[in-house]
RNA sequence: GGUCGCGUGGCCGAGUGGCUAGGCAGAGGUCUGCAAAACCUCGUACAACGGUUCGAAUCCGCUCGCGACCUCCA
């Protein structure tokens, strides 16, 4: 597999040219979410990222096998190894059984995901499904001396890994500036060391969610589902391993380590991490009462917003932004972000209906098709750079502009060549439907609207200007734009 | 406090030692019954200060500001 693919590698910090280990092979994991609460914007950012990603790997004819896992137990409220259950303790308020919650917060997750039309992954592994590949990854890793059990409890046993292993790698911390950033334990903990991990908790009486074990009635730990899922279906090394920034630590070190401690060898070959979303320059979060659900963006039903913006609406956004940036919701760049990705749908129509003409008397104009050659180029490389969205866009408005110019005739179609406009078309439509998953929200009704627009130009022939401008409005007040062009009259969306 | 990242024109947002993306908004123009759309033209920006260099927004240092992780979060 031939590419000039580079990936910023979170691991080494520093863009690497991607090399598949099994081409035409890739394996891709993505820590998913927790379905204990609606799935937040946050969450959508990261997954639309590695959607992206996911479809141009496919793009480029790798043959990606995409696992993204549920969790659905094991992740505490609280300090990290003491708090509640999310699942569970939600479960209680809304008194409920705690697969329920699961199943209602796992179809609400679908739904967005559907509407954001990202890709379903390969596999979507749950945690409480993999229960049996939990256990077995714990008593390996308390066989090869890396962990130890204390009242029905596993822990990972942190000092004892890192002189024989590198831990804090990928986060770029020290054991010794962790242990620094941890309180002092009590003599109740039953951890050896503050940063220790739980790899299977004991559970007490009430506990909701709780199964068998080698080491008594008991839950898995949050961190040991990822390496047990992920070694499970990719193999234990696999080639791309993302999630959210937020994630790298502890999350992702703990993974490491986990794999490492039961088979040597680092699991993961390219770590990715999306970047943090967030509103008016600030981090989104509950306590700054700023979060905003997907459902309430599409609605605009929140405070912050002054209009509903559309799901697609929101990936263009997305798209304009690098996933290992920040984003910054705000009304104007959203607003901005509508506008252009409608004219960027109405350059799709456009160019879908538009038909090659090879005219002898037009001369072909070498400079246009060596830049539409240049443009096409341009935005592969955009995308060769670490998926760089934002970058691939620019090439693709000049290609947009080229095709209006066509649609116009300020350009003669018949000055290119009939090979560069099949690969202008062809890369237009695969950039926008296939790599950027850019699709039209609202497909009007296209025989009415001919209808209506054959009226118009009646009209518009006896020059009834009170019923032309009558059509006009009424189609406008519909999100339908009528153009009047130089020998046609035509529709679009409204911008 | 520890670790890390960022600061680009009115707004958003790429980039990166010389060739100075792109989008939105704004101005002018072409077209038009009027408009809209589309296209063309226009803005010479990179937090402050110091340094390295023939040359820095891009490298180094320092200052200021913002943010992330370290504690539930994608």
């Amino acid at each position: 597999m031939q590419n000039q693919l580079k990936i910023y590698n979170s691991l080494s910090r520093k863009k690497e040219l991607f090399q598949a280990i099994n081409p035409p092979f890739v394996g891709m994991y993505v820590c998913g979410p927790t379905v204990y609460s609606d799935v937040h914007l946050g969450n959508c950012r990261t997954f639309t990222s590695f959607d992206i990603i996911y479809r141009y790997l496919r793009h480029l004819g790798y043959q990606v096998r995409y696992v993204r896992n549920i969790t659905d137990v094991g992740h505490l409220t609280g300090d990290s190894d003491e708090g509640e259950d999310k699942i569970s303790k939600k479960a209680k308020l809304e008194n409920l059984e705690p697969m329920e919650i699961v199943q209602k917060y796992t179809v609400g997750l679908h739904e967005v995901m559907q509407m954001l039309n990202n890709l379903p992954p390969n596999i979507e592994p749950s945690a409480t499904g993999h229960l049996m590949e939990q256990i077995e990854a714990t008593q390996k890793i308390v066989k090869n001396g890396f962990a130890y059990e204390v009242n029905g409890s596993v822990y990972f046993d942190v000092e004892s890994f890192s002189k024989q292993h590198k831990y804090g790698e990928l986060s770029g911390r020290t054991v010794e500036d962790q242990q620094a950033g941890y309180r002092t334990l009590t003599s109740q903990d039953e951890k050896r060391n503050p940063e220790d991990f739980a790899l299977w908790k004991n559970a007490s009486k009430e506990h909701l969610m709780k199964w068998e074990s080698p080491w008594g009635i008991g839950f898995p730990g949050w961190h040991i589902e990822c390496s047990a899922m992920s070694s499970k279906y990719l193999g234990k090394q696999f080639d791309i391993h993302g999630g959210g920034l937020d994630l790298k630590f502890p999350h992702h070190e703990c993974e490491i380590a986990q794999s490492v401690a039961q088979n040597g060898e680092q699991p993961v070959k390219y770590w990715l991490h999306a970047n943090m979303l967030t509103i008016n320059g600030q981090k989104m979060s509950k306590s700054l009462g700023n979060s905003i659900l997907p459902h309430e963006l599409f609605s605009g039903n929140h405070a912050l917003l002054d209009q509903g913006y559309s799901a697609m609406t929101l990936r263009f956004f997305m798209l304009q932004t690098h996933y290992r940036s920040t984003m910054d919701i705000t009304n104007d760049a959203l607003k901005a972000a509508r506008k252009t990705y409608k004219k960027v749908m109405n350059g799709l129509r456009v160019i879908k209906q538009m038909q090659y003409k090879e005219d002898e008397n037009i001369e072909k104009n070498e400079l246009l098709n060596a830049q539409i050659r240049k443009f096409i180029a341009g935005m592969y490389e955009g995308m060769d750079d670490d998926f760089n969205t934002a970058k691939a866009l620019a090439s693709l408005f000049e290609i947009l502009k080229k095709i209006n110019s066509l649609h116009t005739d300020s350009i003669s179609i018949s000055a290119l060549e009939n090979e560069v406009f099949l690969e202008m078309k062809t890369a237009y439509l695969d950039f926008i439907e296939n790599i950027f998953g850019l699709k039209e929200e609202q497909p009007a009704q296209i025989e009415l609207v001919e209808a209506l627009l054959q009226i118009y130009r009646e009209a518009k022939q006896v020059k009834n200007y009170g019923q032309v401008d009558a059509i006009r409005s009424h189609l406008k007040s519909v999100g339908i734009v009528v153009k009047d062009m130089k020998n046609r009259i035509e529709w679009e969306y409204e911008e």
